[in-house]
DNA sequence: TGGCGCCTTCTACGGATGTAGTAGAATACT
DNA sequence: AGTATTCTACTACATCCGTAGAAGGCGCCA
């Protein structure tokens, strides 16, 4: 499942909360997303063309809601910029994100525990 | 600099080794992407008015050279992740990552250790 | 009952992208 | 020199993306 920019804006609005109108997600955008209400409708229709939300009238109008969870949409995401990006490997990606950004002190401290919990999971 | 998908394969090739001309670009490309000559040229007549590859004529052939660096063109690749899906939180996307993967042990240690000297240079 | 406001669907349009054909110039083979 | 190959520049074109206007329908209230 494959989002473009402007579709992930909606999807972040709809994951918020849902079901949602139109006029919720629009509501929800951040001030930085000035967009006609139209705009959101073509955009919530051809994300429900795509399969990746739902949508149920109530009354006169749509109530949408994802078809596609935050988890399944970032996996995408983060595998396609691995496969563009970082030649499908994953161990060079997380080696350049640790390297390049000023990951907070606490943030290192819960990558850590993370590390260790996962290979304490998998009886490593 | 934002690169396209085509646009990344283009560059991946040229960055393996350069300067190249159009041709060698095209015999590095995977054995996936089955691409006309002249898409080639196209994609990169259309980086090099991105500014991302340089065109230098040697007789009557073409050379062509990043201008970007892969470095650079992936923290933009990465960043752009981060602002779509991640909220724009390096924190969140590392914990995914290390949650939603399997890395191997060797990774898991690597990450371990990059963090660790991080927080050394740091002074934290 | 006629307008106001909100909803919907349909249509549009410019620019980006992926993909490549054509024609003519330059180079190379024989 | 004549032909085959290879390159370049230009053009094309379908599709996708961002963005939105237009036109028509429904409920509400003066």
């Amino acid at each position: 499942m494959k989002l473009t920019e402007a579709e992930w804006q909606i999807m972040n609005a709809l994951w918020q909360k849902h079901p949602a109108t139109a006029r919720e997600i629009m509501d929800r955008l951040g001030p930085g997303v000035r967009w006609a209400y139209t705009t959101i409708k073509t955009m919530l229709t051809r994300l429900a063309e795509k399969k990746a939300v739902g949508e149920v009238k109530r009354g006169n109008t749509s109530v949408y809601q994802p078809l596609v969870s935050q988890r399944k949409a970032r996996l995408s995401a983060c595998q396609s910029l691995l496969d563009r990006a970082f030649d499908g490997a994953l161990g060079p990606l997380m080696h350049f994100l640790a390297e390049e950004t000023q990951l907070t002190p606490k943030e290192k401290a819960q990558l850590t525990k993370i590390l260790e919990s996962e290979a304490r999971n998998k009886g490593e």
